[in-house]
DNA sequence: CTCTTGTTTCGACATACGTCTATGTTGACG
DNA sequence: CGTCAACATAGACGTATGTCGAAACAAGAG
């Protein structure tokens, strides 16, 4: 949901070497914006360092001294920035990273990066 | 100002092969909050972008359809995330990058990337 | 079908954030 | 000293965000 497909994108150049296109700005800062709160950091977090499996929301929930709604609107947000997928399986539901977009923001905050030599939008 | 000093900081192991101690969250969420704004984040590129000079705060306010004092919020803000620094000279103050801030945070976002092996605090 | 458990959605509310105008502060120049 | 220009700070205002409790939804068990 960030710019996988948004042909005007200017990801690939790299934040710090380039003045950034507006357009691009907003959608990069919709992510960067999803990690701008703790728990969501702590959340991406945990179900990152999982790399391979998975982790139900059941949990998560007890290691933060919220409610399992605020925990689950977290969730959310990290899902609609691209960040992490969820999948229900019976009665729980999991969650993985993707670590596509995580890979993205790395590359663009590294200096002199231009990752992407031709064009590699995929 | 973020994390430069503060020793329970669990910076280097990276935000996605360990939990992510709370302390660190909310340091870490800190300087995404300070990117998860589209102004702030073209500010921070346009700064970036000349790594060697300096911006003054002349040349950025006209490329923004907003008022000066809220450019010059944002700059604040930038500054206090540690990602950018200040120096008055004469009429005008010029901003520079601080790369090591965004460094740390493309380190963290890196997967695999644990680049201090051992107790490298510091 | 009903009941229980896990998860999401819905309103509501307090606080934080982005923006503005107005005012201060700092330095250059007569 | 007075005035002007470049930036910063202060206060105000609307909107977004984080949080909760209550309710809705989904899926398995009896």
């Amino acid at each position: 949901m960030i710019g996988q497909d948004t042909a005007a994108d200017g990801c690939c150049p790299g934040l710090l070497t380039a003045p950034l296109d507006e357009d691009a700005s907003v959608e990069l800062a919709r992510v960067f914006k999803a990690l701008g709160d703790p728990v969501r950091l702590r959340l991406l977090s945990m179900i990152a360092s999982r790399a391979g499996g998975e982790v139900c929301v059941c949990d998560l929930t007890p290691a933060f001294e919220l409610s399992q709604p605020t925990i689950s609107h977290h969730l959310k947000l990290l899902r609609e920035a691209g960040l992490i997928a969820s999948e229900r399986r019976g009665t729980w539901v999991y969650y993985r990273p993707l670590p596509e977009t995580t890979d993205r923001l790395a590359a663009l905050l590294t200096r002199g990066a231009a990752p992407a030599p031709a064009g590699a939008r995929a």
